[in-house]
DNA sequence: AAAACGGGGGA
DNA sequence: TCCCCAGTTTT
């Protein structure tokens, strides 16, 4: 990775060639841009560092004071090396990430001890610093010192995938590779400070995640996602991971009153402390759970009923009911604080899973 | 309630 | 190289 100064093959140092989405891009900064942030005035390494890694989970909004308070407190970067990390804690203190702040701290001391108290005007060397990704780097080398690095953070990942109609996640490997390439074939050869900042400021004010304001966009006319009526489906979400499907077994049993048998689900797990209908891992361990509690009933003789698909966070499960009517229990068993019988109208009153609950009142 | 976010770290 | 995490905000 070469660590100098744009460089200009012999056809393309002129802004005649400017890629199209750069010049656009650009164009639009111009006038609608976002050229009064704190860290453009004055601009220096350490100020465009600094804003990087606030802004990597934070948006300018909120960043903006903190980054104020923090350059006044600690103006440069041999500032920042030399303050104790409870100061440098205290700047951040109300940003949250906190990880950002010590790595922060570290790269600034490991700044003075490698690089002459200056940041390093390389991309790798960038790199190597903790806190500093590709894609910080890029931004920073760019902003700092008009460098022709591509960025690829969210917004550009998000602006990229809409403009070339790229789908798949963009967490993706193969995704990303692809958007990184688009991203550098896009590069100009000039005003690469305003050229990074305006994709940023393009993806954070119209091309945002829902409801972008493609009307006001300068790319809407080559916009892939627009043409094609994509846009709300790009960039890919990320795939849920396939939950697990479980299933278990879900013993209906009314009285000859039609009083509901409920068990009360233990205190911590899924549906804690609810009350449910008794269930059980299979058709096996249901019979078993039947013949223990009810008296001369047939286990057989139960009504099997449609199975109840329901999704939770981590896997989906498949209840499978089976109703018996005019059941009696063992006497042995009685009922008590987790096992009872419940009239319809006391079911209102009592916490009952939504799926469990709708099963039971639909039959009525 | 769930997805998004950029870098770090472990597999 | 890839995958997943921590920690927080946004949708």
């Amino acid at each position: 990775m070469s660590m100098k100064a744009p460089s200009h093959s012999a056809k393309s140092n002129n802004n005649d060639d400017t890629d199209a989405f750069a010049g656009k891009l650009l164009e639009w900064f111009d006038v609608n841009g976002r050229h009064d942030l704190p860290w453009q005035h004055p601009r220096s390494p350490y100020r465009v560092w600094l804003s990087e890694i606030m802004l990597q989970q934070t948006q300018v909004k909120t960043a903006a004071p903190y980054f104020e308070r923090f350059v006044a407190a600690l103006p440069n970067l041999p500032a920042l090396a030399a303050a104790p990390m409870d100061t440098v804690l205290g700047l951040w203190s109300g940003l949250g990430y906190y990880a950002r702040a010590r790595n922060l701290h570290a790269a600034a001391k490991l700044c003075v001890e490698h690089h002459g108290g200056d940041l390093p005007r390389d991309l790798d060397a960038l790199t190597a610093l903790p806190g500093i990704g590709r894609s910080t780097a890029a931004a920073i080398a760019s902003q700092a010192w008009g460098d022709r690095h591509a960025i690829l953070d969210g917004n550009v990942k998000r602006v990229l995938s809409r403009y070339h109609g790229v789908a798949g996640y963009p967490g993706l490997p193969a995704i990303e590779r692809q958007l990184w390439a688009l991203a550098e074939s896009h590069l100009p050869h000039t005003r690469m400070v305003d050229y990074t900042q305006a994709q940023m400021d393009l993806g954070a004010t119209l091309c945002t995640r829902a409801d972008p304001a493609c009307i006001l966009c300068p790319l809407q006319h080559e916009c892939i996602a627009r043409i094609e009526g994509r846009v709300a489906e790009l960039p890919t979400p990320k795939p849920g991971k396939v939950a697990p499907q479980r299933h278990a077994q879900v013993l209906w049993l009314l009285d000859a009153d039609d009083r509901v048998l409920l068990q009360r689900r233990p205190p911590v797990g899924i549906w804690a402390s609810l009350w449910t209908l008794p269930q059980a891992d299979d058709e096996a361990q249901a019979a078993q759970w039947f013949a223990a509690h009810t008296a001369h009933a047939d286990f057989d003789a139960g009504e099997t009923l449609p199975p109840i698909a329901h999704a939770f966070s981590h896997y989906k499960l498949e209840l499978q009911p089976r109703r018996w009517r005019r059941v009696a229990l063992r006497d042995a068993v009685g009922d008590n604080d987790d096992l009872r019988w419940y009239s319809r109208a006391e079911l209102a009153a009592l916490g009952i899973p939504a799926p469990i609950r709708k099963l039971i009142e639909a039959a009525l």
